[in-house]
DNA sequence: TTATCATATTCCAAAAATAGAATATGTCAA
DNA sequence: TTGACATATTCTATTTTTGGAATATGATAA
C-alpha cells in the first residue's frame, strides 16, 4: 500500500488531534528530530513517537536519518488532499450563498417595488 | 459553550468519518431531512441520527424544523475554519518548496558550470 | 384524542485511540 | 566492544467511538 492510497478518513483523523497539529505546525517551519518536537510538550518521548507514526502512516510527514536522529518533514500531499477535499466543498457552498444571497436581493427589491 | 468556540479537534474528528463526509457532500446539493440523508446508506437510523449529531456538534451542519422532519444543512464557517488551517500550512510548506526549488536550481548550476 | 411518521435517546457490546512505564533496538563515538 | 544517546515497541489501563436493538419523544393528520 503506497502513500498513494492514503484515504481521507486516516489524513482527518491525523489532525483531530492538537498535539498531532501542533508537530505540522513546527515542521512547517523546518525539519526536526523526536526529542526537538517533543520539547514543547509534557508528554512522554514514546507518545511523541507514537505521534509521529501517526502522522506518517496519515502521509502527512515523512522521515530520514542523520546519525541516531529521524528527523521529520512534512509531506504536503495529503496536506493538500485533505485541504482539496474542504475547499471543493467551501466553493461549492459558498456558490449555494451566493445564489441565495441573490434570491435575497431580488426578494428585498420586490417588496421595496412591489409589481 | 457557543458555536463559534467549536476547535479544530472536533472539527477535523467529525470530517474523519466517511459516512459523515458523505452526509455533507449531499449537503451541499440542498437541505435533507435524516430519512434522506439515511437513505444511500445501510446504515440504521439511530446510527444516522448520530453521525448527525456529531456533525452539529462540531458545528458544520445546524437544524431546522419542517412539521416532523429536521432539516440539515452545511454551515460554512466550521467548514472554512478546517480549510483556513489547512491552506495556511499549505501555503507555508509550498514556500519552503519553492525555496528548495530554487537552492537546487543554483545547485544544479553550479555542478553544470564550476567557477 | 389517537394513530402515524420522523427523529432522538438509552443501553449494550465491540473496537479503536491515548497515555505511561518498562523495555528493546539502532547508531555512533571512544 | 562498550557506553551513551535517540527512537521504537510492548504491555496495560482508561477513555472514546461506533453500531444496533429497543424504546422514547415530538409533531401532525384524521
Amino acid at each position: 500500500m503506497s502513500a498513494l492510497t492514503i484515504d481521507l478518513d486516516t489524513t482527518f483523523a491525523a489532525l483531530a488531534d492538537p498535539t498531532r497539529r501542533a508537530i505540522l505546525a513546527r515542521l512547517v517551519i523546518s525539519e526536526a528530530s523526536v526529542m526537538e518536537l517533543a520539547e514543547p510538550f509534557t508528554l512522554s518521548q514514546p507518545t511523541i513517537s507514537k505521534h509521529i507514526k501517526v502522522l506518517e502512516q496519515a502521509g502527512l510527514i515523512s522521515r530520514s536519518r542523520d546519525a541516531q536522529r529521524r528527523p521529520c518533514r512534512i509531506e504536503p500531499k495529503a496536506l493538500a488532499e485533505a485541504s482539496d477535499w474542504l475547499e471543493k466543498y467551501r466553493r461549492l457552498w459558498e456558490g449555494n450563498f451566493q445564489r441565495l444571497d441573490t434570491l435575497l436581493d431580488e426578494l428585498k427589491a420586490m417588496q421595496e417595488k412591489p409589481k
